[in-house]
DNA sequence: TCTGGGGTCCTAGGACCC
DNA sequence: TCTGGGGTCCTAGGACCC
């Protein structure tokens, strides 16, 4: 039997390596990107690390340190970073390998019977900075946690780490918590239990994990003994709820306020819901206060949809009618959303005979306002309920242009 | 003043059925 | 005093990921 590795490839602080990308001036100089709203940081560059910055820090209470240490701070510009992204996985196809596209800036890829993997790696490292302009960090190993573990070490190592000999030693110098699967809850459990590193949880009993770690903590620590567990997903399985939520830019308190967002969203979400040609049956609303304050209220409401639709202004219905089970007055709202799921394939309608409704005209409505949307751009053509003014619109006060996917703001050669 | 958004998987417990 | 057993399905909640 040849022996299988799993690869991993990981894009280098991906948002910032976008944004220096179309930048030079924010090469070797601390960068930080923030999430929406402008609300945490989300990607720092190695200078911002090494000045202290963490991770998902709010922006309010990094600002100080963020402009002492000189610090470069943007919003995120989702638009650009899933553009570079397709780039970088074009890069990787090329490759011919089984592959998964695991996030917006990791890949899996799996080999077999392959030589030379210290070349292997170097071969796709160089290939999608050459091509692309993004450094990577490549891991590879015999199961998907060790290739996670591979990859941190990368980082550390030239960008490239290959597990293959001298594995226990490795477990030894990796902690817990920095394992992929294993998060704060976990790392309490394990810890008091005087599992400290990746070896004490490889060599732990396993009846032990099982009852404690469930059925996925066993299977992490399988894969830490070599015997893979986690397989290569190469075609995403259809999913099975689709979200739109956002906070609003400032607390909203009246319920006609927070029926323009939830529309808005709504909308959104159809979009997305009727281009990958699904139906959903059941429409879930959503609705908090700020939970860093007292009086905390947060309360959600699922309606079912009488046939399974994808046509907006029928789940709008029922958002709306699930809103008002869950608004009470006297609340500062900052968040709303809704999730669409029980899904079905578009091509089998289960129709209503007593609904009178025509659905062929429904159906063709929301196909030219699609068409129109993608045409000439997002929000082209919406529901005038989803309001003009949209005062509850998200901040984004430092975004840096669509520099690859819109034509006016393609950057111009002198 | 200001604290992201969008997913997945697993389990426990209740409802319901025979 | 004694109060079936076992299966399925659904939901809520908790854990994790990027």
């Amino acid at each position: 039997m040849t022996p299988v590795y799993y690869v991993l490839v990981d894009c280098n602080t991906f948002y910032v390596s976008c944004e220096r990308l179309f930048n030079p001036r924010l090469n070797r100089v601390p960068v930080v990107v923030l999430s929406n709203n402008d609300g945490c940081v989300v990607a720092r560059s190695p200078e911002a690390k090494a000045g202290g910055i963490k991770m998902g820090e709010p922006y309010f209470k990094a600002e100080r340190l963020l402009k002492r240490i000189g610090c470069v701070s943007l919003s995120s510009n989702y638009t650009l970073y899933a553009d570079i992204s397709l780039r970088v996985v074009d890069v990787l196809r090329q490759f011919g390998l089984p592959m998964e596209i695991y996030s917006i800036d990791e890949s899996f890829l799996r080999v077999e019977g392959y030589d030379n993997l210290k070349g292997l790696a170097h071969e796709i490292k160089e290939k999608v900075w050459r091509w692309v302009g993004i450094p990577v960090g490549v891991g590879i190993a015999s199961t998907k946690c060790l290739a996670k573990i591979a990859n941190k070490r990368a980082k550390k190592d030239g960008g490239v780490c290959v597990l293959q000999d001298g594995i226990d030693d490795v477990l030894r110098e990796t902690l817990i918590p920095d394992l992929w699967g294993i998060g704060a809850q976990l790392t309490k459990v394990l810890m008091a239990h005087n599992i400290f590193t990746a070896y004490d949880f490889a060599r732990a009993d396993p009846k032990w994990v099982k009852d404690n770690l469930t059925i996925v903590g066993l299977r992490m620590m399988m894969e830490l003994n070599g015997a893979p567990c986690i397989k290569l997903e190469q075609v995403r399985e259809t999913r099975k709820a689709l979200t739109c939520s956002k906070s609003f830019s400032q607390p909203l308190c009246e319920l006609s306020d927070i029926e323009e967002a939830l529309t808005a969203y709504t909308q959104r979400a159809c979009e997305k819901l009727r281009s990958e040609r699904q139906l959903c049956s059941l429409a879930s609303v959503f609705l908090e206060t700020n939970r860093f304050r007292t009086g905390y209220y947060n309360n959600s409401c699922s309606v079912r949809l009488p046939v399974p639709t994808a046509n907006t202004i029928d789940i709008l219905h029922a958002a709306k009618s699930g809103l008002q089970k869950v608004f009470r007055q006297g609340h500062e709202y900052i968040k709303c959303g809704i999730i669409l799921t029980d899904f079905s394939p578009n091509d089998i309608i289960q129709g209503d005979m007593f609904d009178g409704k025509d659905q062929a005209t429904d159906n063709r409505l929301m196909e030219t306002i699609d068409r129109i949307n993608r045409e000439w751009g997002s929000n082209t053509a919406y529901l005038a309920a989803s309001g003009i003014k949209r005062e509850w619109s998200m901040k984004r006060k430092m975004l840096t242009p669509r520099f690859t996917s819109c034509w006016s703001e393609i950057p111009v050669a002198h």
